[in-house]
DNA sequence: GTAAAGAAGTGGTCTGACCACTAGATAGGT
DNA sequence: ACCTATCTAGTGGTCAGACCACTTCTTTAC
């Protein structure tokens, strides 16, 4: 069944078979996708030859496996594609020393978006919680970036959280004040009031 | 010698394994890493399952098998997952959005980075370049994203340019003076000015 | 009617076998 | 001594079969 051509390697084949099956059966996120074994009949390949497909589209997130279950199209959302290519690239030490300046500027590119975003209404639900709870440096910034609603932000933000932490970089206490201030400066919908806000609460030189 | 960690799939133990391979040997793209018989004798697994691992990272680009010869560690920017991935992910408009959003963003950052490094000899460079040189947006770009001098928004923004493309946008002409008028805004080192020229060059209706 | 035991189906892994291909060693001729 | 043809060991590519662990549903026993 699988077309064979010359040169190309069964699990590739299989690879695009499974992304035409599930274009023409309109599967969605959820759905339930044949059994190795049925496959493995279907396609006219070895099992082995199947699970090299399935466990490739699985790293990339595109399926989920539970055992005994079956396997499953996942929801491409929450792909960790950028995750895994990150633990692959990031691993040089001339990276590292970017991580936070990217990380700064990220939050700052969503701080921006916030304001693009215009959304009054979600501001004030997070004045509230700002004045009202307590919370990490991370738990503020992660509602901000949540808030910017830019998926590929929110992605590569929560990696570089992560290489931050690893970074055990001094604590710098920060003021509970400083993000409220930052919170109500985004609601002037000024962003050189944002920008000085926020290099005020990070303690940067360059406003 | 795979941990073996409770729940955790032997594959994927594997691709860990590799990375810390990689890492400690320092590997680089074009060396060659043990067969895949060696392998699942010095992880103590089938080999089965070491080229689950493998066709895994090869689907995503991140090494190169060559019959008869051997594994290969590949330069990472080849764009290989990205096709695969746009007709998988990019389906959805938002995600769409999300690329071009994030890709001007980071270009706009790359652009501060390089007023903060004031490096006028590489920007007399750059301008002498833009005079004499044909380029694409891309390859513009590409030495803007250099001169900021951060590797991690060096290599987000390789990614990103990948899934632009593959986007296939409506192609939108560039005159070759707005390369020049950008490059000499940074000369100035007032971010005011640069931000105004990146936004008219990308068409954008926010200054 | 409910709970326990069993059966069927599924993914997870290993082993062994064979094929196709490459590169280096070897043997042969000049 | 040199070049060519052949052989061989090593490598990836693929398949088949065998267990195991787990989930779900059915059957059985109380």
């Amino acid at each position: 069944m699988v077309s064979n051509q010359v040169g190309s390697k069964v699990y590739i084949e299989i690879v695009k078979q499974l992304r035409k099956m599930i274009e023409q059966d309109g599967l969605k996120p959820g759905d339930k996708i044949p059994s190795e074994r049925e496959l493995s009949e279907r396609l006219a390949v070895g099992r082995s030859s199947v699970r090299e497909a399935l466990r490739a589209l699985e790293l990339l997130g595109l399926i989920e496996t539970r055992r005994g279950e079956g396997t499953f199209i996942r929801d491409f959302r929450s792909n960790q594609l950028v995750q895994l290519l990150s633990t692959f690239i990031l691993q040089d030490d001339k990276a590292r020393k970017d991580v936070v300046e990217t990380k700064y500027l990220i939050e700052m590119d969503c701080l921006r978006l916030i304001i693009d975003r215009n959304n009054d209404e979600k501001l004030s639900l997070l004045k509230s919680w700002v004045e009202q709870q307590a919370f990490s440096d991370d738990e503020f910034f992660l509602k901000i970036v949540d808030l910017a609603d830019n998926h590929l932000f929110y992605r590569i933000w929560n990696i570089l959280s992560d290489y931050y932490q690893s970074l055990k970089l001094p604590t710098v206490e920060i003021e509970k004040i400083e993000y409220s201030k930052l919170v109500e400066a985004l609601m002037t919908n000024e962003e050189e009031i944002v920008r000085r806000q926020y290099a005020q609460l990070r303690k940067l030189s360059n406003g």
